[in-house]
DNA sequence: CAATAACCGAGACGGTACGTCGCGTCTTCCC
DNA sequence: GGGAAGACGCGACGTACCGTCTCGGTTATTG
């Protein structure tokens, strides 16, 4: 067993030159057009190399995007849930919008028929940012500005729902409106019914 | 004068078992492993045939799904909107939790890289699920069951949203409790306010 | 079973361009530094026709050598068995000292560990070369001048086999002093003539 | 003052388990299939220090045969060259048609596209077994057995090719009465007595 | 009812990328 | 300071699909 050090270390630049390289060619050319060769041609870097720590191009290129794109969207804290919400709904389709939903579409895409793909989207994108949604939720419940008969995890499925639903599937704009519009809707349904 | 018909002419039955071996492969093997090879192979048929009518394997494929699975779902009509909306859900959840979720979530993979293919799911099975809804829907507002002042198309992606980001981004399970609590949610929202 | 004529026919230039390519290298960079890639791309072809066609590099090389180097050496017909043997072994020996010897000595090597191109090698160079000796050798013994009661294929490896033994084994030159000495000594043994 | 022997000496125990298990693997696997990678596993080495020592796979498993291949042949001593050179042939063909045979003919073929490898051959497998038939060929012309006009050096030539033509080239069998025949027609001639 | 045109199966082909293997080198740590 | 462990660049391997292209043969419509 290789618990020691023995061996040639692993150099360190040649895996972050090849996740560089990974994302820089999803915006370059999209996923879609991405092969490990080109990913190992840009990093300077030899095929193997990339097999022997990643299982494919789907999970390198997956990694290169998430071990880059680590810039937090922030958490907005006005003292109002719908305020905070809509704030940090609008940044999120905003995000969206630029050049990085196209990115976000097809790694989903990807990780349809791949489950290596969707497991590190889930646990390094999805939960990540379920969490930053959660602390906004929390502190709207313990303000007592909305519900507490309800699982708040589902807040938030009724929240991302539409949002990724209309960037993967429908393809309808994301504005400003649409965003204002769903977390109106869906606040009054999980606000507190005033008595 | 050539008024357009001369020569042989196409094939029925041959369009036919091609969308019908993409189909069966489509359950049997996934998306991610059928080739046009073997499309041509099952149906009995030469691979520059399929390449004549369709751009690419996705595209066979889709037309494929959309042409088989053309079985539609029940519109409930109880009389409520409630009542419509979970039937509906309810309905269309099962679906996408037996082995069709698997199959409509890769096709929605495919679709984040290939417009074509997007364009075609949308249109045909997005789209004309979306009328079905907007059928319950329409009714709800006529019997002032529903909120006035907002697109009762939002409704549809307040409802179906979390449905498909469950299915494709996050991954938990699709039960009947969960539905129930979507629509209640979004209902409380959508819902006329009671004087 | 496509005993028939169905699908797009085999290109007979191909199948040359790949031979010629082979062939060409051999000469140019030597068996063991040629690749399929270097064959493949001199031909203008694809790798997998190849492969399609051949199990390997060393049975495309083999082919393309046995393919183009058909040119016979002239059988001489002196009357007399002893000037055609000498004759014979010189054109070969000149042969074999010229750019095609270390052709030769090479696909000999390449058969030593790869017993489809063995198998190539004898049935479509060493048989044949043979078959002419045979004639030298079948006319010497109608003629009376060689023993009749020993098998006369024996004669050829008498012959042949010091030849190839210094090409491949003792690198020894091969001038014509030696093939004299060798022919001579075939003929009268090496013992001492008794008195 | 360094007289020499600074730091850890050279493991003379490692340089013989590298030997020893080239050669094994030479008669497990045969030589196309030896990797420098496995003989390295094999003799618990790791793949650098074999490239310290030897320039390649080639050379390393030809070191391991000839190193350990040294039994020599015994040189029979029976008063008659006839006699002696039977028995001596016989000896050598009999190695040849055991597993010996395989690897010496595969040792050959790895020659023919490897000068270093050949150079090794010659001087440390081919040369010494002509210095034993010498012995025996010196020994007749001292007693008048054998002719004393030509170099007794084509004897050898005479004598050893056609058994490695053989060997390497038809793929004949070598048995017992091959080897017969050829001394004797290597003694006789193959012309017709004059009367 | 024959000519005509399109259809279609079979399958060869040039390409591109795949994922793997072995080479020979280099780096670090340990003895 | 020798040597194992093992990462790495490189280059070739043999395979799989892609999309295109002949072929030979078929089949309906039209003149």
């Amino acid at each position: 067993m290789n618990s020691g050090k023995r061996g040639r270390p692993r150099n360190l630049e040649t895996q972050q030159a090849i996740l560089q390289a990974a994302y820089d060619l999803l915006f370059e050319i999209g996923f879609a057009d991405i092969t490990v060769e080109k990913i190992a041609e840009r990093a300077g870097v030899s095929k193997a190399t990339i097999y022997k720590w990643w299982p494919g191009k789907a999970a390198v290129v997956m990694d290169g995007y998430l071990s880059a794109a680590s810039q937090r969207m922030p958490v907005p804290d006005t003292g109002f849930v719908f305020d905070d919400l809509l704030a940090h709904a609008t940044n999120l389709t905003r995000f969206l919008a630029s050049a990085e939903g196209r990115v976000i579409t097809e790694l989903i895409g990807a990780g349809q028929t791949d489950a290596g793909v969707a497991e590190a989207f889930r646990s390094r994108y999805v939960q990540p940012r379920r969490k930053e949604t959660r602390q906004i939720i929390d502190r709207g419940i313990q303000r007592g500005e909305l519900r507490l008969d309800v699982n708040p995890d589902l807040f938030i499925d009724l929240l991302y729902g539409p949002i990724f639903y209309r960037l993967t599937m429908t393809g309808e704009e994301l504005d400003d409106d649409f965003i204002k519009n769903i977390v109106s809707l869906t606040f009054q349904g999980i606000a507190q019914a005033k008595p």
